[in-house]
DNA sequence: TCGAATATGTCAGTTATGTTGACATAAATT
DNA sequence: AATTTATGTCAACATAACTGACATATTCGA
């Protein structure tokens, strides 16, 4: 393993490292994103490995827990799944007792979802290595660090679709 | 739709939003980054859509082209998946003509991957408009608001494991 | 009041992407 | 010569998404 570079091995080939200096193309912050949000991700996931649930599950208890009272259709739109996707963990989460549905008080058509007691533990269990994650990700970081982390974050996000438009709830 | 808040339902129930108060845990931060991830990956996929190819492929691509002559191990080291998820992506890439092997010149039990011309305009393309959206999400920061988020998203990471560390490539 | 629209649920089949386990081959190393 | 390493492959399985079709209860609008 003495050589680090590349070797030219045929015609159609590019041996060059892609740096996107061309076009200037950020693939440093492309691939500093793709590692952030699989490590992000891996705490939760080795808790769910424990109790049969799948990322999945923790969406759903996650949004259920922050927004109690919320309904099936908000949930969707919020994940932007389809309702297909969600009925079989959300199945799940309601018989094992981690989520109850009430039929809306105003509109009775609605299942309006809350987190039982164990489902508001499971959350907190889920969310707190996500939260140490991210307060060890702000050491030396002032205030104002977490400022422009959360600028850039939000424009990361794609402005909330109008009420009126289409969706794939059907 | 006139009320906004929860309505009690029932005894085992939280109707609370989860704020993370009493903890001190960074929902916020948790939720910028569930939508930042998602609508940054949002991109890339609605091209994948169009050429038959998934978020696999997408990987794949974008690492050979970042590293031309990366060994199949190195790749499943970055990926962290196993060799059996590999090789159907890797084998459909290569079959329609994205990716090309090369014995290695040293070890010639190694099977080095370089993207060809058409590889490399994939890649691009993908790259394109998540390089568009970062630099939209870094618009009225400056270069130390650059240098906070790199260092944010770095101490995202897990750091490195250690090369002797045991793997699940078996 | 009645028909249409809405909120939700459910059945059935498919796809993408990951997993484990077992085994095969060629090349390098000891 | 025996073992280890790098890679490939077959088979079975799990999860989580998808589409399409249809059912039910409730609300809303003409």
């Amino acid at each position: 393993m003495s050589h680090t570079g590349a070797i030219k091995p045929a015609s159609d080939v590019s041996v060059a490292p892609l740096t996107g200096e061309a076009e200037n193309i950020d693939f440093e912050f492309i691939e500093l994103l793709f590692f952030a949000y699989r490590d992000f991700i891996s705490d939760p996931d080795a808790i769910l490995d424990t109790s049969g649930f799948g990322r999945a599950h923790h969406r759903v208890v996650h949004f259920v827990n922050r927004e109690p009272g919320l309904t099936v259709a908000a949930l969707l739109e919020t994940l932007k799944i389809t309702k297909q996707s969600l009925a079989r963990v959300l199945k799940q989460l309601i018989d094992s007792g981690y989520i109850t549905q009430v039929a809306g008080p105003e509109d009775r058509r609605q299942r309006r979802l809350y987190p039982t007691e164990r489902g508001r533990e499971l959350a907190l269990a889920l969310a707190r290595p996500q939260s140490r994650r991210i307060a060890h990700a702000f050491e030396g970081l002032d205030e104002g660090g977490r400022a422009v982390v959360k600028a850039f974050l939000s424009g990361m996000i794609n402005p909330a679709a109008r009420p009126g438009a289409p969706d794939k709830t059907g």
